[in-house]
RNA sequence: GGAGGGGUACCAAAGCGGUCAAAUGGGGCGGGCUGUAAACCCGUUGACUUCGGUCUUCGAAGGUUCGAAUCCUUCCCCCUCCA
């Protein structure tokens, strides 16, 4: 298994030095193939959401890797097997979205992923497919004589995503069941057409991945590759990119560039270094010489770089000016977006006011937030849940700064 | 098909006729400390409110009762064992 550094691959080496690599189903292999030419390789993305989060991130940063070093990524939109639902990591059956929505999500998200990829460059640049385009015409009686007969269901069961399932007593539906063998042939069609032999995926695809490798070896007796990547985990536990508000989209109109620095401006210390390594494009020397500037300097590169590398540079300076402006103190609140509110807020009560902003917010809760000292407005404190909002208030700009807690500020205009 | 167990707030889990808007833990939110970090401490966590209260919630629908998350009936869903 051991494969000296010297022969190891570019490729393999920096998806392992930047932490990326959990498991490949040949690795020796695959380095010597990966040395020898441009190859194609693949990574699935499923459907569910009109944009992909942050969750998605490190697939992403895959795909870039691969174009990096001269290899052709392919992009599978799952139109098909979104139509299914994989059962990995889940404990319950979801929900089965119709044919328009998913439509539209493969196109939003193939915008998203275009921002990141290197479209211009003809040799690497990624080439989209939806896998529906070849499953919703398979035949069910071919595909079983074809496909279907080099599935054992003993070794279906001991897959994770069946065997998890089973045991922790959760129902699993036929469907579902058939995910990994639809997530195989896929494998297997880009393999035919496209001679794609590489499919990359979080480490809890793997027992998808594997299947896919031998239903090729079986069906065709190519040899291709999975390689997966390490899960990530936070230093709180938590999972990645999930908050309690939702997922940090990787689409602007669901998740606002400066949030997204911020997201990104807020990562705990001990991840900092890690994700300067798995999510920029900073070469690992350069990350070395960050590592040992101050943490929060640190903080302040990975946000701008992740962010840069989404939005461009420019919306990066934004947003940090942005944060700076709102974080140093007392600060006008002038650099923040605006926010236009009618005129008759002016002279409305600050509940009113506020619930005009974050409709998510009930008055309730805003009173407790009021109770607690958790609302500013122009940086002082207001306790009376009956504040009005008087022109006064109003500065020389036309506008004033209202604070929710210590880390949302708005600039409303009106 | 038969026998049993169960469905409670964001999650887990108590409650089993009134004192229950519902213990406790986790999570979230706010405050404190700090560095927009972690850890820790405090508060809070159904909605609306003229702050007096009012309204809606314990799988669903009915019923008993002065009064139901708690009792009864029917239905739906999940699990275990047997066939």
């Amino acid at each position: 298994m051991y494969i000296k550094i010297s022969l190891m691959n570019e490729f393999l080496k920096e998806f392992k030095d930047r932490g990326y690599f959990y498991q490949c189903t040949d690795e020796k292999s695959l380095s010597k193939k990966l040395n020898e030419e441009s190859i194609k390789g693949y990574i699935g993305f499923d459907c569910t959401a009109k944009s992909l989060h942050v969750g998605s991130l490190l697939q992403i940063m895959c795909l870039r890797l691969m174009q990096k070093h001269g290899h052709r990524p392919i992009v599978l939109l799952g139109g098909g097997t979104t139509r299914i639902g994989d059962p990995s990591g889940k404990d319950k059956t979801r929900k089965i979205l119709d044919e328009i929505e998913i439509e539209k999500n493969i196109k939003s998200i193939e915008k998203i992923l275009k921002k990141f990829l290197d479209t211009d460059n003809e040799k690497v640049s990624p080439i989209f497919v939806n896998n529906y385009s070849w499953l919703k015409n398979l035949n069910y009686i071919s595909f079983l004589r074809d496909i279907g007969k080099h599935f054992t269901i003993n070794k279906m069961l001991s897959f994770d995503s069946v065997k998890l399932r089973l045991e922790r007593e959760q129902s699993l539906s036929y469907m579902e069941f058939n995910y990994m063998i639809l997530q195989a042939y896929d494998f297997l069609e880009l393999n035919k057409k496209q001679n794609c032999l590489l499919q990359i995926g979080g480490s809890d695809q793997w027992g998808n991945i594997v299947n896919g490798v031998e239903l090729i070896k079986r069906y065709s007796s190519n040899e291709v590759y999975g390689l997966t990547t390490e899960l990530i985990t936070l230093a709180s536990g938590a999972k990645m990119g999930k908050t309690e508000n939702g997922a940090i989209w990787l689409d602007k109109e669901l998740f606002s560039i400066f949030d997204y620095w911020q997201f990104w401006r807020n990562t705990d210390d001990r991840d900092v270094l890690k994700f300067l390594k798995m999510f920029t494009d900073l070469k690992l020397s350069e990350i070395e010489t960050v590592s040992n500037k101050d943490i929060n300097e640190q903080k302040i590169i990975l946000a701008n770089e992740t962010t840069s590398m989404l939005y461009g540079l420019d919306e990066a300076m934004k947003a940090e000016s942005i944060a700076q402006n709102s974080f140093a103190g007392n600060s006008s609140g002038e650099n923040l977006p605006d926010i236009k509110l009618d005129k008759s807020n002016i002279n409305n009560n600050i509940i009113n006011l506020i619930s005009n902003i974050d409709k998510k917010l009930s008055k309730s809760e805003i009173r407790r937030l009021i109770k607690s000292n958790g609302i500013k407005i122009n940086n002082k404190t207001i306790s009376d849940e009956k504040f009005i909002i008087s022109k006064e208030l109003i500065n020389q700009t036309n506008f004033i700064k209202l604070s929710i807690g210590k880390k949302k500020h708005y600039k409303i205009v009106f």
